[in-house]
DNA sequence: TTTTTTAATGAACAATGTTCTAAAAAAAAA
DNA sequence: TTTTTTTTTAGAACATTGTTCATTAAAAAA
């Protein structure tokens, strides 16, 4: 029966190809401007057709959302290569605030913006498993570094809220424009001298 | 000559009531559910009288961002009962989290939406006056710090960057919703827990 | 070949921000 | 008081948006 599985790979190439022009048009113009028919015009379909494939565009935005994480991810990574947890919290930092200047508007897709967290709302779905992961991988290594002593013991969880949100709050200053508004020469670099002045603080204590 | 200036009353008026229910339609149902005809009817004018005080929707919102800005300055005020920089830094942190935990939508609208930065990119204007003279003024308290010795000296614009990052960023991840859905039993609790944290991790510095 | 299932479309809907022309109202001039 | 001018308001209209639904076309099964 290779012609039901055909079907199968054909849905899922159709699937793709609204996935690949809609994360193409977002990153080209933006969420707005990213549209159903812009995007139906660009794959030669009709907007009724995708309407086949996602329940509606916060369901694109919220896939494109997921993707994202895995890319995420791919960047994270590269902080195992660090033996001692503190080395591996700070470069983990480092590489956070890379990807979120490297992909501004996927970071702000996946962070900042409604359209995934209203889909999953829409779900009844409680559980955002994406940031959950990395908040938990994020927890383990700090939890790794108070063990060893390199930080002093406090709550994890806070802990860990405190140093997503000081990168979070690092990058998006600058992402939602009020970085360049409140005229810092060159955001990037102050972006990089408050890491590093944060990273200070905690190996400290 | 008191008709003109009745003139100017009413037509000032009129943009006071615009003003007054796009903020009241603001905070109950979002940016996107309130639209120029949604205003226009509580106030009893056409949609096209609107465009006659206001050059866009964005302007209306930049308007409201500006004045929620008078609100924030009124909160910080009361940080300045503390003598000790070090004592209003902190107090400074609070309150600036205390208002956007009870104004989440006018902390949206004044740090993470891009209607009012847009007005601006329009108005060609690369000057956030509001934002600057805030950020000046928080520069300005840890600058006294710095002077007392209460906090080890470093670049100034980086460290006000990163402390002002922290709270942003804090409050953010709640505003925008990734806060429950990571499992955080209670948010407001974890940002407060969190803000303590990195208060130990100034002054011990 | 005929029937059934699946996929795709095009028209349509309600809503949006915004503009433009014509009417109404008010003020100024006669 | 009447006429003219200016200002204010309204209503219709436009282009676009996300989304739905009945109908057509295509493909698979019988």
């Amino acid at each position: 029966m290779g012609v039901s599985e055909r079907r199968i790979r054909e849905r899922l190439d159709a699937r793709q190809s609204i996935l690949a022009t809609a994360r193409e048009l977002f990153l080209l113009k933006g969420f707005e401007a990213t549209t159903i028919r812009n995007i139906a015009e660009k794959i030669e379909y009709s907007p009724s057709t995708i309407y086949q494939h996602f329940k509606d565009k916060n369901e694109i935005f919220y896939t494109i959302h997921s993707e994202s994480f895995a890319e995420l991810v791919r960047y994270l990574n590269a902080s195992e290569m660090h033996k001692n947890p503190m080395d591996q919290l700070i470069a983990l930092g480092q590489i956070y605030i890379q990807f979120a200047l490297e992909n501004p508007e996927l970071y702000d897709l996946m962070f900042i913006m409604e359209a995934p967290i209203d889909f999953l709302d829409y779900l009844e779905d409680a559980n955002w498993t994406e940031g959950k992961m990395a908040f938990d991988y994020l927890k383990s290594v700090i939890a790794n570094c108070i063990q060893q002593g390199l930080i002093k013991e406090t709550d994890l969880e806070s802990l860990s809220y405190l140093i997503w949100s000081t990168v979070h709050g690092l990058v998006t200053i600058s992402i939602r424009k009020r970085g360049l508004k409140i005229g810092l020469s060159d955001p990037d670099t102050i972006i990089q001298r408050s890491f590093a002045i944060f990273s200070h603080l905690l190996v400290k204590s």
